[in-house]
DNA sequence: TGAATAGTGTCTGTTAGACACTATACT
DNA sequence: AGTATAGTGTCTAACAGACACTATTCA
């Protein structure tokens, strides 16, 4: 066994260096369906997939990003203004022929957004409704794989985590966060069993609110605490769960 | 708002781009014990870390390597002469300070293969038992934290899958088993409940041969679909989940 | 026969899911 | 009063965990 970490041995400065960026899928609920935010791609000629559309997403600035979920950060504030979403790494996608430019290595990141969203309506990126597994539209690069993947840790995670919380606003009732968890799992959820699992995780404090309507006022929650994501011990139909 | 994708107004041949290496935590159970093979840094003056142990990994080689998890299978070939283990990433992790050379960015990958592992015992990596949350030496880079988060990763999964399979050899009793999950979670695990837990997944079939030793003999099994992961619809003690 | 491990049977507490029921507002 | 949604109570089937029991080999 030769065993050599032989590609250290090389100057670091002279290696071929692929290219760097970061990718993020960000997802809001509107209109009673899941969106995910997608930019255009410029259209200059020299630009690899000209005008379409693609996720939002470029290379890191060795200058202005001291690391790469500071870079995803930077890149949700500039397309949404949103400071402080949830933000979770998804894994990174790397080969040589991803991009026609050269080797390049992507890092994707997945952002949950409270609505409206609709300041992020503009000509540089528009919201598309997920169907299935991805968007209708085609992306370029292999974004609509890294799509597909990102799509699938959500529905993943809202089995047996508080992600779907991340996509209300700060207050909000029980019936909200169900409706979030059944948009997201394109299920219904049992409304007893949904409430239980959710007191019994201590997701939520009750606030001395209540949403009024044509019906019997509903009971405003906040969460216990914001900056956590809880995972509940078992999910929610207890089904063969994946990845 | 401006939300531009301005970087890549620039030529990517032009912008300064970070170093890409893959590092690979790989896990074996030696000694009734979880290990993870270390390499030593080179022990030349313009090396940073000289001499100290690091995880197995290094630059990408954008001639040899035509994607991430190539590169990752590479380095474990070299290390280990394992040609299919079980792989998965774990992430990335990228930033200006995490190496000397410059901002760099790692993509992790853990891998678990079966014993005898003694073939990647030699001068360049050696195998160190896992304590607690990590080793008991001092790594080079950030190589402590990113084996922390493989063994968390690991843990994790292994409360609700068939990760633990792949640390035994292709033959094997359900007591074997049994043990490697007790090893990983460091805890005891139920017979019964296991046993049933694993046949009603369906994860194992029984081959005609027993093991034979100073008390009954134990029928032996191999996995029935060798290539997949199996996820348990719960966890092994409905206990609040990490991650 | 005893030691040691393999493998099974039984009981019990917890809980998800189903579903029906009650509660409270507005029109 | 009727409607619509909020919120609760009850039953049941499934199953993990505990633990005791039986089975089978070798020394």
């Amino acid at each position: 066994m030769k065993a050599t970490q032989s590609e250290s041995r090389f100057d670091p400065q002279q290696i071929e260096r692929p290219l760097t960026t970061v990718d993020v899928v960000i997802f809001t609920v509107m209109d009673e369906c899941l969106h995910v935010l997608l930019a255009n791609r410029p259209d200059t000629p020299d630009e690899p997939f000209r005008g379409m559309r693609a996720l939002p997403g470029g290379f890191v600035d060795v200058q202005k990003d001291t690391d790469l979920e500071g870079c995803a950060r930077r890149k949700l504030l500039q397309k949404t203004g949103v400071k402080s979403p949830y933000l979770e790494q998804v894994g990174s996608w790397g080969g040589s022929k991803r991009d026609p430019r050269g080797w390049s290595a992507t890092h994707v990141y997945f952002a949950l957004i409270p609505p409206p969203p609709t300041h992020a309506q503009n000509r540089d990126a528009t919201w598309f409704p997920i169907k299935g597994q991805g968007v209708t539209v085609k992306l370029a690069f292999d974004h609509a794989k890294l799509l597909e993947f990102a799509i699938q840790r959500l529905r993943n995670k809202v089995e047996y985590t508080s992600l779907p919380a991340h996509l209300l606003p700060e207050e909000f009732t029980l019936s909200d966060l169900q409706r979030m968890y059944e948009l997201v799992l394109e299920r219904p959820v049992e409304k007893s069993a949904f409430r239980t699992r959710i007191f019994s995780a201590n997701l939520v404090e009750a606030i001395d609110k209540v949403r009024v309507g044509p019906n019997r006022p509903a009971q405003m929650y906040r969460l216990t605490h914001p900056n956590e994501i809880v995972f509940f011990p078992r999910t929610f139909s207890p089904r063969r769960a994946s990845e």
